[in-house]
DNA sequence: GCCGTTTTCGGCCCGACTGTTTTCAGTCG
């Protein structure tokens, strides 16, 4: 069992967490901070990258030390440095962190004055009250780590993209009420289109700071204000989401805007950018020496550093702003390029709505087609269709198609892939499709190698046309099963596949990693929104969320294409 | 520990809020 960079990326943040209570250089704990956030980003394996000789040190972030570190945990699956339980600073210290209120500093007061090495003895500490005698301790904070150390276990999940807009909307309607506010804007990982957001971070303009932070202060919905100052505020809703609240002059909008977008690593590599140019960025703007050159706006401080406007989903510094100095972005694909779905179920199925009533509104939303993909007899719970209710189906979308004006039904069904890799209706029906979407919903819990193998086998079969949400995750509910997505794409381009790109909040399956690589590899993809009722259609936007965060351009998408331009990339030959 | 249009040493992103202090360290984003 390979090591993934997301393995490797823990160890890296553990050991500089480890080395930060150390009181070790702050810039070597960055370096493996830097590296740990690199290599989680990075599309290819590490191990992977080893074994065909490559040298890691070439990597940014990486040096001799660091890449000799990844070779010894790809070899050994660790870190001796990590594992060995020193009396100096035992490992175990490191749980310590994720305490809020919590950092190196006070964990390192909390071991060498009262010998606490983990969460037990803490908690034995709190007990005693032995804690707020500590110098830079006191009777608040140790309330608040008492606090702290409660939340933990019911630990806040990161939140749907979806649920947040809910939660978001009514607090943004609120704010934009307060007549002291001029622009209101969610940034953060929300504005980059992330599949979860972590908290809303909320940017107001407004020309005179006062107390816009003491209006939101009284918005209903508050459980708990965490943090109130003028130009900031920290809260959490009754929905237990954490909203943090920013507060700038018009002057400032872009720069802020600009900084709390981030992400981290975008703004950091920004800042940096700045410098060499002997400027100085901030989230007030861009200034030389104390003069603003830019900051109202976004579009004029990537102007100022001679660079072209980045959209938000690109912000990951992953290579935009290298693209962007060469004038090299994409053109990012938009939802007015979808000219139709290739992924929803009717009423025959496990869906909400007919044939005909979908069909109406796919055409209302001015949809040139819109494909039916019912499930097949496999999944028994969801009423999946068996042959001869699907060849009914099939007859009947012949005749609607007759009569229908302006779109035009696509006659589909979503397969099931069974454990061997056959699919679950037989060929001779298939064949009466205009193609198929093929997707895992049984044996789950396949090796990789095995699972891999599974689909590859079943895109052997001619009939095979779109992978459906090819890792099969639910997000906060169920693990992706495991496969080699890169072999598994190019298995698809090999043979005339494509992979799907599941809109469905839930799902976002492939991401916008996923979307990245089919990218490099040029695999086109389909997005799709697996809808089971009439307003799922709407979904599509956050499907395109996910390709635009993978730098998908309007070719590098299957359903921008005309009809006929569709039919001719999906036929295998 | 990394890195280079101030290159092989000497830098490394920056500001707000809180609590504990009495001018600031620690934490967070």
């Amino acid at each position: 069992m390979s090591v993934n960079n997301n393995e490797i990326a823990d160890i890296f943040s553990r050991y500089a967490d480890l080395l930060e209570i150390e009181d070790a250089n702050p810039f070597r704990v960055r370096a493996y901070r830097n590296a740990a956030r690199f290599i989680s980003d990075y599309p290819k394996s590490m191990a992977a990258l080893l074994s065909t000789g490559e040298n890691l040190d070439e990597l940014p972030t990486i040096g001799k030390d660091l890449a000799s570190r990844i070779r010894t945990i790809v070899e050994t699956g660790t870190l001796p440095e990590l594992e060995s339980t020193r009396a100096k600073t035992p490992a175990t210290l490191v749980e310590l962190l994720q305490i809020e209120g919590l950092g190196p500093k006070r964990v390192r007061t909390l071991h060498c004055e009262l010998g606490i090495s983990n969460i037990d003895d803490l908690k034995r500490a709190l007990r005693r009250g032995s804690i707020r005698a500590l110098r830079g301790f006191g009777v608040k904070t140790e309330q608040r780590i008492r606090e702290a150390l409660a939340e933990i276990g019911g630990m806040q999940q990161r939140i749907p993209l979806i649920r947040a807009e809910a939660a978001a909307k009514p607090l943004l309607d609120y704010l934009a009420a307060n007549p002291a506010t001029q622009q209101v804007t969610i940034a953060g990982s929300y504005r980059r289109r992330r599949e979860t957001v972590g908290d809303l971070d909320i940017l107001v303009t407004a020309e005179s700071e006062k107390n816009i932070t003491g209006y939101l202060s009284a918005y209903e919905d508050i459980e708990e204000i965490l943090a109130l100052g003028q130009t900031r505020a920290r809260l959490r809703l009754r929905s237990r989401i954490i909203v943090d609240l920013r507060v700038v002059p018009p002057s400032s909008y872009g720069a802020a805007l600009n900084y709390f977008t981030g992400s981290r690593n975008h703004a950091i590599a920004m800042r940096k950018r700045a410098i060499a140019r002997g400027l100085k960025l901030n989230e007030y703007g861009l200034f030389k020496g104390d003069r603003p050159i830019a900051g109202d706006t976004e579009k004029d401080l990537y102007g100022a550093l001679s660079l072209p406007y980045i959209e938000p989903e690109l912000r990951e510094n992953t290579g935009e702003l290298e693209a962007a100095e060469q004038h090299k972005l994409p053109h990012l694909v938009a939802l007015k390029d979808i000219r139709g779905d290739l992924h929803c179920h009717t009423n025959a199925s496990d869906g909400h709505d007919s044939v005909q009533e979908l069909a109406n509104a796919a055409r209302k939303k001015g949809y040139e087609y819109l494909s039916i993909n019912d499930h097949s007899q496999r999944v028994t719970v969801a009423h999946g269709l068996d042959k001869k209710t699907l060849l009914d189906q099939i007859r009947s979308i012949d005749k609607l198609n007759e009569k229908l004006d302006g779109i035009t039904l696509l006659k589909s069904t979503e397969v099931d892939i069974l454990e061997d890799g056959s699919l679950d209706l037989p060929d001779a029906v298939l064949r009466e499709l205009d193609f198929t979407v093929c997707a895992i919903h049984s044996k789950f819990h396949l090796p990789e190698v095995k699972q891999t193998e599974r689909i590859l086998r079943a895109m052997d079969n001619r009939c095979f046309n779109i992978l459906a949400h090819p890792h099969g995750r639910l997000i906060n509910r169920r693990r992706p099963y495991l496969i080699n997505l890169e072999v598994v794409m190019r298995g698809a381009l090999e043979r005339g596949c494509y992979l799907e790109v599941n809109a469905h909040p839930e799902r976002l399956d492939l991401n916008g990693e996923g979307c990245r690589l089919a990218r490099d590899l040029r695999l086109k993809v389909a997005i799709s929104t697996d809808s089971h009722r009439i307003a799922d259609l709407e979904y599509m936007r956050f499907g395109l969320d996910q390709a635009r965060r993978g730098w998908l351009e309007k070719q590098d998408v299957l359903n921008t294409r005309p009809l006929e331009e569709l039919r001719q990339l999906l036929a295998r030959h």
